[in-house]
DNA sequence: GTGAAAGCGCTAACAC
DNA sequence: GTGTTAGCGCTTTCAC
């Protein structure tokens, strides 16, 4: 239903349909006023399809002083699998409530995040970890209602990860445990939390924090950190994600060790390749899927202006352990 | 420099620097037609960095008819670290040229293209496969300038991928090959025009074509795709990508098979993970830096009218394999 | 060199 | 119920 030529406006449905572009405009927004009869709604409604009508965001943000599109910031760190996951599961959210999600990169060469904000005339920006107070003041100024680093959903905190992980492998007899950093710098805020939930673990057990040792996604490098372990008679290690753990087995590996009988190993996130590990790889999985829905509830909510209703949200599934060889 | 008040506007910046908003417009854009005296240039511009300002992109797009926003669009497929390396190659080339660049997963629950696109005003858009032409038309018809499907890159199409790893393998004696498909369908397309590299160097070599299964990244899938190949004495296997080369080389881990011995597996892409492998796998890497570059000059032409030079752009380094343990 | 004025396509008072 | 009207913040033509 579209012939190839200009973008067809407002106007032009207010004239396809009889009716003043003002109607046009209270019946593709649904007024709440219903003051429009039906048979005006269907005619209006008709001519739109007829011409794809589409509207104009610029003008409509511009006019009203808001737009229906939300920015996710994607900091500068390898994106896995699973948060392709969770971006799909906050953009159908968002969509369902009328809203669009578009991300950004935040790498080192693009454009400061307010810039981007600007440019599209974001109404809220979705970051994954907090963003500085500069930024957050700028994005405000912009008018960019809300600003939700996800890592603030109480149910969902990066702690418990840890807390599991450890669980796990005191559970299993190991007295002296390694943590795994990975080397990438944007990792390390999350990594520190993830953390400290294993050094609640230990503590709470009695036994020694954790032998850190930060470790690249590089065989040599994974094997070093394997000797330095062992020399400490470490002999469970939790790795900050499934990509450090499997760095891990393969520096294990390249010692001649194996996996769980020298050490054991766990991951977390779950990531498809995980259970093809050799061994297949001990890890935490969690609801990405529930974490998204309700992000995307924080951000309507904020964006109305009402209450967030917790008791409405869709229930986090706590993580959990998914057991395989390695430990 | 900034009261958390409201957003500045274009006007402000004229008051405070006591000059008219169209100087102010003239001075920000940098106008061809420099009639703007340097004193006046340097008032407008600190008067606006006092206040940062940040120009209103709705009202500018509105006015102007056309955006800075460029919007990728990319598909339901399982991010991996290459592709957000190339975005953010992309990101800063086209941030180099003034243009911004937003991401959308085009999942099955979220917006239709077109909607996202005319949401964030995008006046060019980015594919990572063909968009179908009624998408494309619509794309036309709210604006976008551009439609660029990146496949189209004649110097980086699919094809030499798969040549490479079928020629590595036959350089090495292996004369019954097997191809490993993904199972994610948004992986599909992709992966056919890799296969067609296979089959295109087999024939050149005058062997069969490649007994082609599907595997998804599932150990009793993979080491089904393993028992069959072996039982129709194919040695080695072109993967589609690393990570269903890793499959391939835990399915095989499965039989008591190991690479290369048994059976030798390329994969494709180089992810961080492939020499992780056990055996380290050996694979296809190549240039997205320059992929991406490139593709940013492509739109910047568009956008601008101008004709591509193509002399001028970033030169490709051909993909190359990678010669690690599993072949 | 600089400014006045006319919109871009839409929303939202307000009038009928 | 529906139309009239006045902007939203900016670009751009044209006059000074």
């Amino acid at each position: 239903m579209s012939r190839p030529g200009k973008r067809a406006t407002s106007t032009d449905v207010a004239r396809a349909a009889g009716v003043s572009q003002t109607t046009v405009s209270f019946v593709l927004n649904d007024r709440p006023g219903q003051r429009i009869s039906e048979e005006t709604r269907q005619r209006v409604l008709e001519a739109a399809e007829r011409l794809d009508y589409r509207p104009h965001g610029s003008a409509r943000a511009l006019a009203a002083g808001r737009s229906d599109v939300v920015l996710l910031s994607v900091p500068d760190l390898p994106i896995g699998a699973g948060i392709s996951r969770f971006v799909e599961e906050l953009a159908a959210a968002l969509a369902a409530r009328g809203l669009t999600l578009v991300t950004h990169l935040s790498g080192a060469h693009g454009r400061p995040l307010p810039d981007v904000c600007a440019a599209v005339n974001a109404s809220a920006v979705i970051g994954f970890e907090s963003f500085d107070p500069e930024t957050v003041q700028a994005l405000h100024r912009i008018g960019a209602d809300v600003v939700l680093p996800l890592q603030s959903d109480d149910l969902h905190s990066m702690q418990p990860i840890g807390r599991l992980q450890a669980e796990h492998l005191l559970a299993r007899g190991h007295r002296y445990l390694g943590y795994a950093m990975p080397a990438h710098p944007g990792l390390r805020p999350m990594a520190e939390e993830r953390l400290q939930g294993v050094r609640d673990a230990c503590a709470a057990a009695g036994i020694e924090p954790p032998m850190v040792l930060t470790t690249s996604l590089d065989l040599v490098d994974a094997a070093q950190a394997v000797t330095q372990w062992a020399a400490q008679s470490v002999t469970g290690v939790c790795a900050f994600n499934d990509e450090t753990a499997i760095a891990i087995l393969a520096g294990m590996h390249d010692n001649g060790l194996t996996a769980p009988a020298d050490f054991a190993v766990i991951g977390s996130d779950d990531i498809p390749t995980a259970r093809l590990a050799i061994p297949a790889l001990t890890t935490i999985a969690f609801d990405l899927h529930a974490v998204g829905r309700r992000r995307a509830e924080a951000v309507v909510a904020s964006l109305s202006g009402l209450q967030l209703d917790q008791a409405a949200l869709p229930p986090v599934v706590p993580p959990k352990v998914i057991q395989r060889a390695s430990t």
